[in-house]
DNA sequence: AACCAGGACGTGA
DNA sequence: TCACGTCATGGT
């Protein structure tokens, strides 16, 4: 086991190494230091871990995640910006916005009958917080929100150290012998919870490094082909 | 022209 | 607990 907990950290290094700081979760309105752009996407803010610091950011960054889940970004950010044109971006706005008109602006981002109801749900879980931090439990309740969506907006909206696991993360360390494909989401995240330092900036990057990394390796069967990483850790 | 994307839910073993 | 079908659009 420590040679796992090893390799987990080697491989966050050498991700790193690769890619360098990916500056997530991005932002439509950035106002960070020296927001950038990666493909086609603006918004992203490398080096910068004080971001989110308005309350509409972080619930950018909900509806975000919402509107990713099994979809590519590339969509779910034109349904994000369509929102934006909209001036929904605004819990306030968005819960009075006519479901039409709703499911219309997400239409790119796909699951449209699904998200519209997942948006007001958590939405209207979002004003009731009053800008408390949520509990992962109390998200968990949330129609709409399971595990990864949680995790995800507990670490980039609220800053806490839950780390995030998706499916590109299942085939990377399944591919790298570090897991099987079958894990469970608790026990692959405990994996990497209990093999890195509780640190938020290092969950932050790891999982976007993952996501980067494996969007280039792992998005076609066979999956890991040609990953320079699958030469590291035999 | 199939395949799949920064998943979650409901159902039935 | 776990496997499986369903949800939907658009890019490659």
């Amino acid at each position: 086991m420590s040679g796992t907990v090893k390799r987990i950290g080697d491989i966050y290094q050498k991700l790193y190494q690769l890619y360098g700081p990916q500056g997530w979760w991005p932002l439509i309105d950035c106002k960070g230091p020296k927001p950038v752009k990666t493909g086609a996407v603006e918004g992203y803010h490398p080096l910068n871990y004080d971001l989110p610091v308005q309350r509409n950011h972080i619930y950018e960054i909900i509806v975000g995640t919402i509107l990713t889940q099994n979809t590519a970004w590339l969509q779910a950010n034109t349904a994000l910006h369509n929102l934006n044109d909209l001036k929904a971006l605004v819990p306030e706005k968005l819960l009075k916005l006519d479901d039409e008109i709703l499911k219309s602006a997400i239409r790119p981002a796909g699951f449209l009958n699904q998200k519209a109801i997942y948006l007001k749900k958590v939405t209207q879980f979002f004003i009731e917080l009053d800008g408390e931090t949520p509990s992962r439990k109390e998200l968990l309740e949330v129609k709409g929100v399971g595990n990864e969506t949680a995790d995800s907006i507990l670490l980039y909206a609220y800053k806490q150290p839950e780390f995030v696991v998706d499916t590109y993360t299942r085939r990377l360390f399944s591919h790298l012998g570090l897991s099987h494909v079958e894990i469970s989401y608790l026990k692959l995240k405990n994996l990497f919870e209990n093999s890195l330092p509780r640190d938020v900036p290092v969950y932050q990057e790891y999982h976007a490094l993952i996501v980067e990394h494996a969007k280039r390796y792992y998005n076609k069967k066979p999956h890991g082909v040609g990953d320079p990483l699958s030469r590291l850790s035999i």
